[in-house]
RNA sequence: GAGGUUGUAGCUCAGUUGGUUAGAGCGUCUGAUUGUGGUUCAGAAGGUCGUGGGUUCGAGACCCAUCAUCCUCCCCA
């Protein structure tokens, strides 16, 4: 048979891995600075618990695993009757008790729900693993990719906002990414709702909003429509979305809207706050990223109540980055009431590929091995071996090509793998004590001790 | 789930209205050069033309199916 992988998932030479394990190390760097804490969960949760967390199409998307034993022969008449109920459309314990995780959030809210007992609040953690979507694969779309998030459970201080929103200012300015922060609230679109149609119709006038910068203005009116809002709704809708001007025109626009609605004002009042305390601090660090008030932002995932995130990359077409929001009840859905959350993702893979295509990696992280050791026979290679243990001892990495061979060859297999120091030390050298010691990039060679050797690398 | 693109050597791709033995560049290997790579020169290896059927005297090319791929929509990171 043919070697092949699955659909939408990859491998990662060393090139590659060098570039994502940049992007993970400076976001584990920036998380920790704000005193979150790692955690790693399973890659496969019960299916109970992932299934009816995303919306509808979000179950679709779920990876489910088979059960084991399913041809037991005792068990077959129950089997069938399971399978007939997957036939259509249902899911159950029978044929798939397991799934592969879909994000990060549900994991943690779980983990949260299990664990109150002994967790102290509020609880910072971040976790930075792979997520699995069914997904069709496209442009920055994969079906086995990483998040990055943290999340704060069990406070509804506002001071997260602002530490998250300062979080992703630090790693992208850090990975130099120039990114947008698109800020709105979940409660500012529920006051909205209230006023067009109910507050059952807020999903789907959200998601309509969401489209407004994909298909335009009339489309987004013909959906509403199509949803079943009437004229004056649907204008209401559009006002809304054509408010424009700086943050703070925006938020005294909405106020006027919504001045005899609780919610609303609530939602605007967040907003205020958290722009405000982002500003003060922005303005004494070295970024210059904004929080930008968007209110077509809306997010599908339909358990955020009210700050909702989106970032996206600047002068590249890729869709969001990265996105998290605040959730008043999210371990509520695991029986436990009471715990208010907040938190953030990124999105590893399209930041990725959104630095391949800015050409953001710096060169430096592609050193591996440092020196490569020329081969001249066996009796010297016991001799390197010694001296190669002894820079290895020192942190520096080196290796010894495997075989007396052509120096051609051996030059080739070094620049292949990006090695800058060659090391040729022959009958003659051992002799005399010394090593020549060749840069690559510039074809310089010296002629040096062996101890200045064990020093000159070390640099 | 709906629609479309592409599939020829390790990689990037040519391949005429269907016509003899399917090509190029890069890479790999060998030699010129037995302790000094990148340049040059000479040579070599490497292909079930994604897979399976069909049309035809004849298919890499045309038709059908299938698989893979990339893209768009839906939705999302």
């Amino acid at each position: 048979m043919k070697p092949s992988i699955p659909q939408g998932t990859r491998d990662f030479s060393a090139a590659v891995l060098r570039k994502r394990n940049f992007i993970l190390q400076t976001i584990r760097s920036v998380f920790e600075t704000y005193g979150f804490e790692p955690l790693e969960t399973p890659a496969m949760e019960n299916t109970e618990t992932l299934m009816g967390k995303y919306g509808e199409e979000g179950d679709k998307l779920i990876f489910k695993i088979l059960n084991n034993g399913l041809n037991n022969p005792d068990k077959r008449e129950a089997v069938i009757q399971d399978f007939n109920a997957v036939l259509e459309g249902k899911t159950n314990k029978g044929i798939t008790e397991r799934a592969l995780r879909y994000d990060l959030t549900i994991p943690f809210a779980r983990y949260v729900a299990m664990n109150q007992g002994q967790l102290s609040f509020p609880f910072k953690r971040y976790q930075m693993q792979p997520v699995w979507r069914a997904d069709r694969p496209q442009r920055g779309r994969y079906r086995e990719f990483w998040q990055c998030d943290a999340d704060v459970a069990g406070s509804a201080a506002l001071l997260h906002e602002v530490e998250l929103s300062l979080i992703y200012t630090n790693v992208f300015n850090k990975l130099n990414v120039p990114v947008e922060i698109h800020i709105n609230n979940r409660k500012i679109l529920g006051a909205l709702a209230a006023v067009c149609g109910g507050e059952d119709m807020m999903m789907d006038i959200t998601i309509a909003i969401d489209k407004l910068d994909k298909i335009g203005m009339e489309k987004v009116k013909d959906e509403l429509i199509g949803k079943g809002l009437s004229m004056e709704q649907v204008d209401a809708v559009e006002s809304f979305i054509s408010i424009a001007g700086s943050n703070e025109d925006k938020l005294q626009q909405l106020e006027d809207m919504f001045s005899h609605l609780p919610l609303g004002k609530e939602g605007i009042n967040e907003l205020r706050t958290i722009l405000g305390s982002f500003n003060a601090i922005q303005g004494t660090g070295s970024s210059d990223t904004q929080l930008m008030v968007d209110l077509s932002l809306a997010r599908g995932l339909n358990y955020y109540t009210g700050t909702i995130f989106e970032v996206k990359a600047l002068g590249v077409q890729m869709g969001s980055i990265g996105g998290g929001g605040r959730y008043d009840d999210l371990t509520g859905l695991f029986g436990v009431k009471g715990i208010a959350g907040v938190g953030i993702s990124f999105g590893v893979d399209r930041i990725y590929d959104v630095m391949e295509e800015l050409n953001a990696f710096p060169e430096s992280i592609q050193k591996g091995t440092t020196a490569l050791f020329f081969n001249t026979g066996m009796d010297e290679q016991q001799h390197i071996l010694g001296i190669a243990e002894n820079l290895r001892s020192k942190g520096i990495s080196c290796e010894i090509y495997h075989e007396q061979a052509k120096f051609e060859k051996q030059f080739k297999y070094a620049e292949r793998k990006n090695i800058p120091f060659v090391v040729i030390i022959g009958s003659k050298e051992i002799e005399a004590g010394t090593a020549l010691v060749k840069e690559l990039v510039s074809g310089t060679q010296t002629e040096m001790n062996v101890d200045e050797l064990l020093k000159g690398l070390g640099k």
